[in-house]
DNA sequence: ATGAAAGCGCTAACAT
DNA sequence: ATGTTAGCGCTTTCAT
């Protein structure tokens, strides 16, 4: 017996009441006696009834769908685990608060134009989770344009736009400070490209420390990655000639291709090289020796981006939030802190 | 301007015809007047309609969005870049034919109970892509009974449900058969949970590669782990007290979480013990020495799901399909194949 | 070839 | 407190 012929029309024939007094129990209304709220519960509960979302939604209700958008070409999702645990921290609260989540990801720079117009007028979704922008990307001011209800993961700079962040200039310089207190004064770093704006964030913290210590400031010692191992790899191997005694990698997942490159060269870490990365995800934690990091909050920050979006919706009034969450230096071996 | 109020209405006014023209002509239907159409296109065009997929939906039509469920809790998605590749693979097939993908993920066996309901009765989702299902898991029975349209990504022992499967039986045999013609008889295996179909069929070939060879299989070199690398590395500690010289792990994490737990005891790889693993992802190749596998087409599989899925939901004849794409064994280091 | 009209399942006035 | 009714934007007979 399927299930599929299950409407409000049935259900109230079932309880013996109108549709309207089913779709006021269904959607918690008022002025319903507790009596034949009851009946219809029950009925509802063993039909397993489920409203349909896009009746729903055409009769100008939310559908309870959101949308989470990754602006990132493919091979980023690959480079290290923090998309996947963003998604996660993202779908627990989904499930919480009974959202469905649709994924728009593309995988070159040629589906922006196919996709982005979907996202746009795809009415099934009521509001929009972005992440992964760069700085010419044009969804956002096309999504402003457009007045669709989003939240954005990572911070924007347009006034009117509601983001959820993490302090990665403060994260970086708390990372770039210990290094240097340690000691340590020729601190390259390695960076994602800075078309994004986590990644201008973490530089600028970078420089601010070391300005804020009188460290002076090498450009030699500036290298790029794109958040994989290798990348941080290839840039450690340039970055062996510069006679550096640490360096800051943007990711735990560039960390460690660094300290790979180190340890083929048996340049000693932290002995010779200290390193601190970013995220504290299990690559920092499992590597040898352990890699002291800049944690930052994921999955709280996907949570609340949920929620966030949620209250968008619900009180139409769109009042903007500007959240920046902390993040926390971990310290394990590969700054040398605890070297005697 | 915002271009909400954008319906088929509106377009057929500015077309100067009738609302069925132009839904006609939206979907490709026959009967219309090439000039007609023409013009129509063309204020469709101009106006950058796109049709309200909810009103679609309750037309009787297909949403164009398709649902992809992985049953597995949280940690496994973080194990190994397993299910983001799938998941890449799966979304840009989307891509290309222009359908939505809702993911539904759960996090603690407790949220079954609430999910599932919602995904059985998403009247919102034209089809499932199920993955991640144990043995005992409610889910696929249910959705049988329900007759909803789905396709597995894993095989399944019910002959009426569709699959994407990997020869996984295959694959392991290749590999461990690998291992014996390198003269290794102590071969251990680390597995994962056996509840789960992929695992029992590499346990399988595991065990049918040994006796092939007429290699004595010994249980106590069975281990368990659940993907994660951590999880091998100490299976691997119980494993070396056994004198074993060689170890097939049943993903490229877990192999290289026993690679890490045997260098770290001074135990040479592939010299005293050798390994091979499971998927061909980042991890294998990464590692040093680079770690033999089983490459398994994650992203072809990915894509071939999506494919199937349209064509059971474009035909409705729901003729049953399963398909089981071969592996490929990767030799590398790790195996000790080029040790002369 | 084209238009008119019914109906998909729901919500939200508006009656009662 | 509950029922009645008119849409939401679309597809799809059925007329013309």
């Amino acid at each position: 017996m399927s299930t599929s012929r299950l409407t409000l029309e049935s259900i109230a024939e079932l309880a013996g009441v109108s549709r309207s007094t089913v779709s006021r129990v269904v959607n918690n209304h008022s002025g319903v006696r507790p009596e034949v709220r009851e009946r219809v519960l029950h009925v509802i509960e063993e039909t397993g009834y489920q409203p349909d979302p896009a009746a729903r939604r055409l009769a100008g209700q939310r559908a309870n769908v959101l949308g989470l958008v990754i602006a990132e070409p493919a091979q980023a999702l690959f480079a290290d685990p923090y998309f996947p645990r963003l998604i996660q921290g993202i779908t627990q609260k989904c499930n919480a608060l009974d959202q469905t989540l649709s994924l728009f990801l593309f995988h070159k720079k040629e589906e922006e134009a196919k996709l982005y117009p979907r996202i746009l007028h795809n009415k099934l979704v009521d509001g929009l989770l972005v992440t992964g922008t760069h700085d010419d990307d044009p969804l956002v001011p096309q999504l402003i344009e457009n007045n669709s209800p989003f939240v954005m993961i990572g911070r924007h700079d347009n006034p009117n736009v509601t983001f959820i962040d993490v302090d990665n200039v403060a994260g970086a310089h708390s990372a770039v400070t210990h290094l240097i207190r340690l000691g340590r004064h020729r601190i390259a770093i390695i960076t994602g490209h800075l078309n994004n704006r986590a990644a201008q964030d973490r530089y600028k913290g970078y420089i601010n420390a070391l300005q804020d210590r009188n460290v002076p400031f090498d450009e030699t010692l500036v290298e790029y990655g794109d958040y994989t191992e290798i990348s941080a790899y290839e840039a450690m191997q340039r970055l062996m000639q510069k006679n550096i005694d640490a360096v800051f990698a943007c990711s735990d997942s560039m960390a460690v291709g660094a300290l790979r490159a180190l340890q083929e060269a048996h340049i000693s870490v932290p002995g010779q090289v200290a390193i601190v990365g970013f995220d504290d995800l299990p690559p920092a934690s499992r590597a040898n020796p352990q890699i002291t990091t800049v944690r930052q909050p994921i999955f709280q920050v996907g949570a609340l981006a949920v929620e966030t979006l949620l209250d968008i919706l619900d009180t139409n009034l769109i009042p903007v939030r500007r959240l920046v969450l902390p993040t926390e230096l971990i310290i394990r071996q590969s700054c040398g802190a605890n070297i005697i």
